[in-house]
DNA sequence: ACAATTTTCG
């Protein structure tokens, strides 16, 4: 459509005429009319130019007029050599001038002149000139003047204007140009034209363009070479279109065209799909063929490999680039050495280290940062005292980096004293009892050094240690910047601080900061915590004013804490208050407030709402329908979750474990169980792998049904697919088994449980106790009371396995096999009062 | 420099 539409606009601008110039005009006027005074001046002219002058003069002449400043058309100098001119000598002047600016001007100026009319060399230097100065806007006009002037063109000087207009990303243009000079009989492409011409489409990574080029350069009988396939190639690769390119460069590897330009194309692309490995497989391919990276392409995989945290890879190309007999540079020391220290791998990134000063390359501060990070504060000084670097900004840098080195070692107070030392509030010499460096000269501390050490205090929860650094950095004449604030009023607000961060808040605001989003948010954030309602929306107001939006996180929370709080209605208040103020709530804060509504027993309030977003054009997300259906299901609403899945699959959402994971519990709890296992059926089928959540649902729901052989051949199955019982898990079974009257089984699941270092609660004990008892196995009982006497692990008084508890003990007083035991655990104090009151103690 | 909403046992 677009290009539709420039070739529409073209073909009207076709049908103008050259325009009348009307300095051409004046010229013309002038020669024919001559007043005397200019007579004698236009006849010097006249014999040093117009008629007896070589091309070369007549350029030189023509640059020195256009560099001239002020230019003026009217020189009349330059109206003698006007009729003169020659796309030679156009040529010329064109490559001799060397501003853009002047040559454009020029090349304009010539545009104008009567008899003369530029060809398609003179085009083309004007097209390399803008090009090279990415001149945009003039070269789509140049463009579309060969165009509008009808001038043919060699299939040679279409392709090398093709590639100015390419290298500056004018696609459409080019595309355009080329269509309409081979309609308009201007030119017949060649296969070097649409070499270029494919060159140039590579630049707009357009798969389907260069597919439909190649297909008509092809028809059109040209044969493709290496400098076809090259561009197609690159699309390729920058697609992420594995496979074809792959099968181009096989393709141009049968030719024998591979080239180190075409395996660093593709090398590179492995290198940014991520694929290393194969990315190194070319290069030793590569090396097998003698064929050598050169040292940019090296650069860039090296720091590329890093990236991928593949820095063994990247150390071993980094040899190979050395091998090749190139210089590295500080950077890619930088990049290893930086990558070595985020694998903790300390003693390579020394060994770099020191090879770097071997070779005389200076570490910068950035490399001596990254070292500094994991050293001991006696390596700190030895690093420190060996750096030779004299500049005082230097200096301060290293020292920031010793501060950086001792704040990440969690060295606060050590970070503490020496940026005291520097601001000159401590002396020298308590240094020395901390095997800290001494302080070279007179240093000041810059703002970054402050803020190092306090942003390390922040971190830590230091707050007043790091708000009395912040007060006094002013005297040593650091002023503090928006990002110390926002820090400290950050930290502030996660301890609760309010009033203190409100202070800063005005500080920095009087200081002539402007608040940023952090800043805003931050308290914002504290508010929602607070759940004050008021003050949150004031500064929503006042953030309203700024353009800076609330974060979903600490809306979703304060609306999250209200309806735990029983506040549903003020949440939903909030709600319709932000969007008042013009900040539509995201869908996961009205998920927040279906969920609160949900756990308020309010399932209706929640449909309610969730009808209302989604009429306001929300696309409710998975969660947002997970949270709606588990709702129902708690409800006992089972019929109507099942309608809510099939709104949602009809809606293109695709239900995740969750979502089958209620479902699954609301049939279990609702007299299905069947259904809830066909539903697993259908998960595995569906390579939707249920979680331990849906086991533990389902295990619940087979022993609740009675079918604890159903229960433990889901557990089996459940270990076989490879997935885990945790902790809940096996209580949920070992309950389960006890109120299917199996306490026998249960107990060995106690016993693997505890194996495993899983703590159970006591209603699993209490369960089994009971369960022992009901099943006459008393011992057992007995034993498990023990254990659990010894764990001192009993029931709150009012929790309700306290009862059950109770009854039990009594049981077993009352049985001549046990009696004595319970009586010797009575009298050892061993349980708690209120599990026995009712047992009679003589 | 900020990452939020949902599920299992009692």
């Amino acid at each position: 459509m677009a290009l539709l539409r420039i070739i529409g606009a073209h073909k009207t601008v076709c049908k103008s005429v050259k325009p009348i110039n009307p300095y051409a005009l004046v010229s013309l006027l002038f020669i024919k009319n001559i007043s005397p005074a200019s007579h004698s001046h236009r006849l010097i002219c006249t014999k040093t130019h117009s008629e007896s002058s070589s091309p070369s003069e007549h350029t030189s002449a023509l640059i020195s007029i256009f560099t001239k400043q002020p230019f003026s058309p009217d020189n009349a100098e330059l109206k003698n050599l006007a009729p003169r001119l020659t796309t030679q000598v156009v040529e010329s002047v064109l490559n001799g001038l060397k501003s853009w600016k002047i040559a454009h001007r020029f090349f304009t100026w010539a545009s104008n002149q009567c008899g003369y009319k530029h060809n398609c060399y003179t085009y083309n230097t004007m097209a390399s000139i803008l090009s090279h100065a990415r001149q945009i806007a003039p070269l789509r006009a140049l463009a579309m003047d060969i165009l509008n002037f009808h001038c043919s063109m060699t299939p040679g000087a279409l392709g090398h204007l093709v590639r100015c207009l390419g290298t500056v990303g004018l696609v459409k243009e080019v595309n355009m140009l080329f269509d309409q000079v081979r309609i308009m009989g201007l030119c017949v492409p060649n296969n070097y034209t649409y070499n270029c011409l494919l060159e140039a489409i590579a630049k707009s990574k357009s798969i389907d363009l260069i597919e439909m080029r190649l297909k008509e350069m092809r028809d059109y009988g040209w044969k493709s070479d290496k400098y076809t396939l090259t561009p197609v190639l690159q699309v390729y690769c920058h697609a992420g279109k594995f496979e074809k390119a792959l099968s181009v460069f096989n393709d141009m590897n049968e030719q024998g065209w591979i080239d180190a330009h075409i395996f660093s194309i593709l090398v590179l692309a492995f290198s940014k799909w991520g694929e290393v490995d194969k990315a190194f497989e070319f290069i030793e391919r590569m090396e097998a063929r003698n064929i050598r990276l050169n040292q940019k392409t090296f650069c860039v995989l090296i720091h590329g490999f890093v990236r991928e945290s593949k820095v063994d890879k990247a150390l071993q190309l980094f040899d190979k680039m050395r091998q090749s007999g190139f210089d590295p540079d500080v950077s890619l020391y930088d990049v290893l050495i930086g990558g070595l220290c985020k694998n903790k791998d300390l003693e390579k990134a020394l060994c770099l280290y020191s090879e770097m000063k071997q070779l005389g390359i200076h570490p910068d501060a950035g490399i001596l940062t990254k070292l500094m990070a994991f050293f001991e504060e006696s390596e700190m000084i030895r690093l420190l005292e060996e750096s030779k670097v004299l500049d005082e900004e230097a200096i301060i840098l290293l020292y920031n980096s010793v501060l950086n080195g001792l704040v990440n070692n969690s060295s606060h107070d050590k970070a503490c004293l020496l940026l005291r030392v520097m601001m000159g509030d401590q002396p020298d010499s308590d240094i020395e009892s901390y095997k800290l460096p001494r302080v070279k000269k007179v240093i000041g501390p810059n703002t970054t050094s402050c803020r190092i050490v306090i942003d390390g205090l922040v971190k830590t929860g230091k707050l007043d240690l790091a708000l009395t650094l912040f007060r006094d950095m002013n005297r040593v004449g650091c002023e503090p910047d928006i990002i110390l604030y926002n820090n400290l009023i950050y930290g502030l607000c996660n301890s609760n601080r309010l009033e203190e961060s409100y202070e800063l808040f005005r500080q920095m605001k009087m200081s002539g900061f402007e608040p940023t989003q952090f800043t805003h948010n931050s308290i914002f954030g504290c508010l929602c915590r607070r759940g004050d309602v008021v003050a949150a929306l004031d500064l929503v107001r006042e953030m309203r004013a700024h353009g800076h939006e609330p974060w979903i996180k600490h809306s979703s929370l304060l609306v999250k804490g209200l309806c735990k709080h029983g506040r549903a209605v003020e949440a939903l208040k909030f709600l319709s208050n932000i969007v008042q103020e013009g900040f539509l709530p995201d869908i996961v804060t009205y998920s927040a407030a279906m969920d609160g509504l949900i756990k308020l027993q309010e399932v209706d309030r929640a449909l309610e709402l969730f009808r209302v977003i989604c009429s306001h054009n929300y696309c409710p997300d998975v969660v947002a329908y997970n949270i709606l259906i588990g709702g129902l299901c708690k409800a006992k609403r089972v019929l109507e979750a099942e309608d809510i899945l099939s709104e949602m699959v009809v809606k293109g959402r695709v239900p995740s474990v969750v979502t089958y994971n209620h479902l699954i519990d609301g049939w279990c709890k609702n007299d299905d169980v069947d259904q809830a296992m066909l539903c697993l059926s259908k998960m595995l089928a569906e390579d939707r792998e249920p979680s331990v959540i849906t086991y533990t649902t389902l295990v619940n729901g087979l022993c609740n049904a009675r079918r604890p052989d159903d229960a433990l051949m889901l557990w089996n199955e459940m270990g076989r697919k490879g997935c885990a019982p945790n902790r809940i898990a096996f209580m949920a079974l070992i309950h389960g088994l006890c109120k299917c009257g199996r306490p026998n089984t249960s107990l060995a699941y106690l016993r693997e449980m505890e194996e495993k270092e899983m703590k159970p609660d006591t209603f699993v004990y209490v369960a089994l106790i009971s369960s022992f008892v009901s099943s006459c196995n008393l011992h057992l009982a007995l034993e498990i009371l023990k254990e659990m006497a010894d764990k001192g692990n009993f029931p709150e008084p009012l929790d309700k396995n306290c009862l059950i508890l109770r009854d039990a003990v009594l049981k077993l007083s009352e049985d001549a096999k046990t009696s004595s035991g319970i009586k010797s655990l009575i009298a050892g104090g061993r349980i708690p009062q209120i599990c026995y009151s009712d047992v009679d103690q003589e």
